[in-house]
DNA sequence: TCGTCACTGGAAACCGTTTTCCTTCACGAT
DNA sequence: ATCGTGAAGGAAAACGGTTTCCAGTGACGA
């Protein structure tokens, strides 16, 4: 693999000034910056990653830390990684994979790629409202972003969609279609009971709907098993005042869900309306569904922005450790399809 | 951060030490090593990544190279993300992903990230027949690892579900079950187009599969176009002889087949049964599919092992650039579900 | 008594960059 | 003629580890 002396060898310059040519960092006259740019090119040099973290304290990495979920695997996880690591080559920089070994040491390998600098900052997913990786990292001195929206939000600068305001929005759209009993199915009952801030102010939206649109709003916790997810939803079908609509907060259940209430008799949206809220992959046979989906590439866009910046103040004495930190948060946008029908 | 002189200093001993003690390749007498795990503990040392990787031009990274599909987000790639965090992390590796920048120029990240050694191996997913990643790799000196069975076996060490099997036992079950027209619905048809392995092989079985069965099976390559897919399932449907049976490597689709099916009043199994092929995640409203999944978690920690030999290979003369690459295909195993039954 | 070994552990070279100093040269002002 | 100034680029010192030498100490057989 050629190396900087080769190249300055090859352009009869020292290794001193390829290395200006190549930052920029450095006026320099265009015949050597020609003659330079020759040999790297000749050569297909890089700059040595290892190297250059050394003397500059520069990684070009981020690290994304992932949660596992109850049940192991994060279906919004994948989006995301494709999504960080598209918006993060725009700025540069790679993304290095944490993920927590098996089970429990949530923080043990982030704690480790930080102390290594492996990377010069850390996105953290599946953000919880009181989040321990938080005060980890700053107590490391290490940037971080996160997506999600913690009870303390000066903490670390962070991005999300407004979880509250679209479930909000998803109860309005029913309410004002006429529904009055809604049946809000909030995210799996792990993630509420680790306080994932999407679950937990998913179901605070919820509950300010209850409040505010005069619509009975049951909230429902989803399951990863499911078997007993249907059990629940079978428990208020079953009900002398079923719901008449749906709000659903975990999308990736809703094949499922809607092949269930097919087994019941019950269509959608004839029988029951339904509103998705969060990621949405799949096509569901030509069912166009009435959701808010989740922005995972403008999320991605805004939370590399974040974390680049925070890169930036960390090196930057002056504006480290400001007091509150910058946040972008998403409000939700509906996607009008078909599945809500007017209340009988 | 502290450094390996700080640690040193700590436990009054010389750098030297510290390192011969972390690293174990020396023998060290017990006094000496508990002073020295004292003091790493004590400081919470972890040596610095980039000083390591210098010196001893290991990085104990492996480069993920993600394809994008034609319809941009691969499904099963998240799945292998997490697959292969998981076993890379059991041996001491972490994943770095290298996804190509939104079109064209597939592999120029994968090339950057080896010449600048961000990593020791690359592991290749999407691979096709004859990929030219292989040999960009192969010139660069840069070891890999498939997920995917090119043409060329021994070109570089791979792990992959033996697809043209799975495609015939597919088939195979459907015929046992008395059906003799079998509609296989392969891969989406860009990845037939590139040549994908797992698309080229599934096709292959399924002709194996009618040539050995005397069976009539139908190839109709999938769609990322959910309504172009539906046209070309009507096609068959409408048809003077409909198939009896459908076996699907596109099993991210069939939530939506299932749906546009039962339109049409064609319920499974009672009038159509089904075999899937592939990743498999949600569950469908209790539908017991019967299957050959993904082994995913095998798959993963089989592509480790094979890219953390090759590592090794590389740095010892003698075994590099041997003859044959190793290799571990994987038998499908079929996970009887409820929907096949006899043919009518 | 002396050379030879085994066993520990320290000193120092080295990995490939970036960055801080310095040197050189040309040119205009004093 | 001397000096100050600015432009261009080179020499060398880090950065933080790993690894190759080398030194000191007892033990032991000749």
């Amino acid at each position: 693999m050629a190396t900087i002396k080769d190249v300055a060898q090859a352009a009869g310059v020292a290794p001193s000034t390829v290395s200006y040519v190549l930052s920029g960092s450095r006026k320099i006259s265009a015949e050597t910056r020609a003659a330079v740019q020759a040999a790297v090119d000749e050569l297909g040099y890089h700059p040595n990653a290892g190297a250059r973290s050394l003397r500059s304290t520069r990684t070009d990495v981020l690290a994304l830390a992932l949660p596992l979920s109850g049940t192991g695997y994060l279906p919004v996880g994948g989006r995301f990684m494709y999504g960080l690591s598209e918006a993060a080559g725009k700025h540069g920089y790679l993304v290095l994979l944490v993920t927590p070994p098996g089970s429990g040491d949530a923080g043990a390998g982030l704690e480790r790629a930080a102390r290594s600098r492996f990377a010069d900052a850390a996105v953290l997913m599946g953000v919880e409202m009181e989040d321990p990786r938080v005060a980890a990292m700053r107590a490391l001195d290490f940037p971080v972003a996160l997506i999600g929206h913690p009870a303390d939000e000066s903490a670390a600068p962070w991005t999300d969609l407004d979880w509250e305001e679209s479930a909000l929005a998803s109860v309005r759209a029913l309410r004002d279609a006429g529904h009055r009993r809604v049946l809000y199915l909030a995210t799996v009952e792990e993630d509420v009971g680790t306080g994932r801030t999407y679950s937990v102010r998913g179901i605070r939206g919820a509950a300010r709907a209850a409040a505010e649109l005069a619509a009975h709003v049951d909230v429902c916790h989803s399951s990863g098993d499911p078997a007993e997810l249907y059990r629940r939803l079978d428990a208020r079908f079953d009900s002398a005042d079923p719901p008449t609509a749906l709000a659903v907060q975990h999308p990736a259940a809703i094949p499922g869900i809607l092949r269930h209430l097919a087994a019941r008799g019950v269509q959608v949206p004839r029988d029951v309306s339904l509103v998705a809220v969060g990621s949405f992959p799949e096509d569901l046979g030509g069912l166009d569904v009435t959701r808010i989906e989740l922005p995972v590439a403008e999320m991605s866009a805004a939370v590399t922005r974040l974390a680049a910046e925070a890169v930036e103040a960390a090196g930057d004495p002056g504006r480290a450790g400001g007091d509150s930190a910058p946040h972008r948060l998403i409000p939700p946008r509906m996607i009008r399809g078909s599945t809500v029908a007017p209340a009988p």
